[in-house]
DNA sequence: AACACCATCCGTATAAATACGGATAGAAAT
DNA sequence: ATTTCTATCCGTATTTATACGGATGGTGTT
């Protein structure tokens, strides 16, 4: 038969099951797994089971969405991923689209597009809807060049930096020295090509990254 | 005839325009003015005009919605004001109950609503929906105290801030001293109980303030 | 093997922000 | 008439943040 077997991973449990939720009635589409986290997924990949889609959050506690991207690429496993984040940024787009994604979808997107993305990536095509795909290229012809996605401990610090923490209590509570987190804060602001934290604040939020 | 009279206060034409329309569909409605700026709204109703509401948007370049609030409260006019604001903030809406709003609609409020509200106010009473009522008594009963809503010279330098301007640059973009803007740096600090930058601009983004 | 990126650490220096504690004139409120 | 709030200004001191420039081991890519 031509059912659709799905994989959810995405650490929020209220998200998760909306989903399923959503999902459950349509009868060509099957969740196979529901899943919190990036490693316990590939562990579930690795091991034996069969899916064609994977639901693929971006933001994961112990393994995040890029690393899964990464690791299925390496594998040669037939599922293919469809980002689901609530990030707009198209440096984030990009990066999913380069990393193989097979769709980019927002968190705030509907019902309709949901299945219709679903649908046509299990068609082999690719789903990337025109907002998105928008961003991307505006956010490639603004040459901004390559990756400007901050790493794994960049947006930790940036999300500690917002909750109003110094760079002295940030390193505290990391385990190390303030040195590494005024360089991580250095990298972030240029990253995001702003001058100082009140900006980096302000755009972060309006990406969403926070 | 039970027609009721609106004039319409609000900077931005696109909404003012939308509003127009919507309400253009209920007979029982008659917009008689559409106003941008809270000193033509005090000119207008100085001289002639007779109206039974005005929907009274808060933030206005010339004078903004509380001012109006305030000139409404002393002259002897039966104009009624409803606040429609996006901002969800309960010392905003704490604070216009206070100076004589006899409503307060959030921007993302639907049509329904609105109407609800207009008639209403227009029986004479107020309206203030359970969402709007909730934040405003959470505010209260936070003992959050009096009026930490910041000052209209506040609001434009925490603007600045957001940009990325340092102290310096916003008191010379203002034309005063450093030490003037770095105590209004304090005071906003103080009033949104938050100990820096970083922490303020989240804030003041949750808030919707910038 | 060579390259790129990441996370970690270090030094020196300046600029900016925050913490104190004041002051004053004018407007507004009661 | 008195108080309260606002916008403006000042001093002193400390803490944070930013700007330079540099280093290392690990990981992953090509």
């Amino acid at each position: 038969m031509n059912e659709i077997k799905l994989i959810i991973a995405d650490d929020h449990e209220l998200f998760r099951n909306g989903l399923v939720e959503l999902l459950k009635k349509h009868d060509d589409i099957k969740i196979v797994k529901s899943i919190a986290d990036g490693f316990e997924l590939m562990n579930v990949i690795k091991q034996e089971f069969e899916a064609d889609i994977v639901l693929l959050d971006l933001t994961m506690p112990e393994m995040d969405g890029f690393e899964v991207l990464k690791e299925l690429k390496s594998l040669d496993v037939k599922i293919k991923p469809i980002v689901i984040s609530m990030h707009s940024a198209g440096n984030y787009i990009a990066k999913c689209a380069k990393m193989g994604a097979y769709g980019y979808l927002l968190k705030n997107t509907d019902e309709s597009e949901l299945i219709l993305a679903i649908r046509t990536v299990h068609k082999g095509k690719k789903y990337f809807s025109s907002e998105i795909s928008e961003k991307m290229i505006n956010f490639m012809s603004a040459q901004s060049v390559s990756e400007n996605v901050l790493s794994k401990k960049e947006t930790e610090v940036l999300g500690l930096i917002s909750k109003g923490l110094t760079t002295k209590e940030i390193a505290a509570k990391l385990f190390v020295s303030s040195r590494t987190i005024e360089t991580h804060r250095t990298n972030i602001l240029k990253k995001f090509e702003v001058k100082n934290t009140a900006e980096l604040i302000k755009k972060a939020t309006e990406i969403n990254l926070i």
